[in-house]
DNA sequence: GATGAATGAGCGTTCATTCAT
DNA sequence: GATGAATGAACGCTCATTCAT
């Protein structure tokens, strides 16, 4: 049994070998989940991707789960990064059409990368065990978009400024999901990005 | 071995005292899920909330996904069953504030009996497994939107009716059930109903 | 747990409808054995092939190796039978190989009726549980054919008379098995007696 | 799911340790078969005989028949390999009686060792499921006897060569078996080969 | 008597985790 | 540090047997 169940690194990475070996055990790990699916990526198999003994990948990562944690922490991240270069202050002079634009092309091209590994993000982000985490990040990304709107110059129509983030959020990434899962005729990577867009700024916008 | 890998019920219940049996594993599950998650859904688990042994699980569902499987097509019934009576032909002389509201409320309904339980069907649609249930479901919820878009007055705002379709429903449905799992202050059930009214409307409607 | 484990019927069927279901129970599971082996003999699979019910199975037969059992007496029986006609001592005036040859040929009718049964009763004899059944069906053999090579008036080549019924009976068996689970080409029902009458012959006689 | 689900070892045992674990399961297995019966060898009790966890078990067989196969040809091997060395066409100088005597002696002494475990092997090859590989080591004994035959310059009685060798070989085994399994008083370890010895002579040479 | 729903011990198997080497 | 053999709790599932109806 983990000893320390909410620790995530068991131990710094200070070494350069080190580094590489979370390195490969992270990629290994994508790799794995966006291919073979959820239920493949088990310690062993992961380790034998990655090139590596289970005792090294315990060595980095205290429990099977921290692995995922880290993987979505990275995604999470990324995500983060995105919208925060995007909606910064200085972005308060282009369009609003423009600037929504920008967001969701941005997560459109993140999740395109690796569509298999971020649908078994989303699973685990669904388990009880990991709301707190997911909601956690929410709140990061529902803080951005209501500084943002909160800043914004253009005429806006909502009233509640924290209801409307967390619609405005919800739909675009659930959607964009959904078309990069099951991606329908209709909807090839372009136009799905055009009617989120839309979407959001009538939504937001008058 | 399962010679009936897929087939759902291994036995009609002919007696009283099976047809109960079968509703109580029913229910165990729902709540087993509801409070517990997937994961603790073993069929140990839900045979003990039950009050039943493994084995009358087994004389019932050929398998443990059977049972996932029953409960997400009486779910997948319902939310189609209430999609349909909103939006049949009859329909058409409400006004299209009056024709959503009533497909979100009824919607929001559905989901806040038992919340955890839509968490897991969610999970399971986005495993690959299972992936292709839900997408029959997806498309028979989304055929029911775009025949109704078609025979609809109202002055649409859309080109790409089908495109619409997917991006309304998997909006509204994802929000939904974000807003009752992490059920943020500022929107209540009440809000969350309005607020995504608003958004598909617009979206929608000139 | 099987209160009287070495009872064989729990009742004695008076009637003749209970005779009836015993009769129904024997002749389903000889079928099921001979075409889909023991490990589909289960009590419902018996059951359902005998047009009854578990509950009535258990009715006659105190336990699932009961019905085995009556199944591997009434071939013993048969079999004993064979050989004590063929054996008798009215048959000392027919020529050794008159008699040998009927009673390997009777051997071979008899097992070639349902090869699959008596595959399964081999199985079942050479379980540690069943030497039992099956060494007091070998001395009974083994007694009648000692008792005729005694009385035979044919000039024995064999001193040891027990070791020889011995030698002979297992081989003539064993052979006449397996040349009908295997069916060897340049084997058959006719050649295999042909065979085993002259090995004996040899072996026994001067 | 079994990848390989014919493959026999999972897993190559590349430590001392690992190999000494291999060992102590089929000697374990060997000695459950050999005084509890097939039915008695579950994966628990060899485990547990063996000193050993269920889990290591499945690190070198992937499944419970994986086990009693290798049991299996290590058996045939040495069966195979004792009659190869006696049949071997620089015997031929032997007298027919010399050589049949070791070849039955040899076999008795094989399976003097642990009747128990052959009354079992017996019954896989009596098994639907195992027809296969027991007539597999049929045919390459039958080869060897067909070969030796064949080659002998002693006065052949048979025209079947190929049926001659199916009948002495089955009768040697059975009997051999029988004699060690059911010991009875007439027929001793020396007096059995003594007697097989001469069936089978009488039988095959003139 | 007959029924068949219910039982639950036991099976084969997996896999996250540990620790001697 | 790295290794990978060993562990064992837990899982899904089966089936001989019982007993309320």
């Amino acid at each position: 049994m983990a000893r320390n169940p909410k620790a995530l690194a068991r131990k710094l990475p200070r070494q350069a070998r080190a580094h590489a070996t979370v390195n490969a055990i992270l990629e290994a790990t994508v790799q794995v989940l966006d291919r073979e699916g959820l239920d493949a990526a088990s310690t062993t198999r992961i380790a034998e991707v990655a090139g590596v003994s289970v005792g090294s990948l315990y060595q980095y990562f205290s429990h099977r789960d921290a692995i995922l944690d880290a993987l979505q922490d990275r995604e999470f991240e990324r995500a983060i990064g995105l919208m925060q270069a995007v909606l910064a202050d200085g972005n308060l002079t282009k369009t609003p059409r423009e600037t929504v634009t920008a967001v969701v092309r941005g997560l459109a091209r993140l999740y395109a990368v690796s569509p298999g590994l971020h649908r078994v993000l989303a699973i685990e982000g669904l388990r009880v065990a990991k709301a707190e985490r997911v909601h956690a990040f929410d709140m990061r990304v529902l803080a951005i978009i209501r500084r943002f709107l909160g800043a914004s110059r253009a005429p806006m129509r909502r009233t509640n400024v924290e209801a409307a983030a967390f619609v405005a959020f919800h739909s675009v990434r659930a959607t964009m999901l959904a078309s990069l899962l099951e991606h329908p005729q209709s909807l090839g990577e372009v136009a799905v990005v055009e009617e989120l867009v839309d979407l959001v700024l009538r939504y937001l916008v008058r």
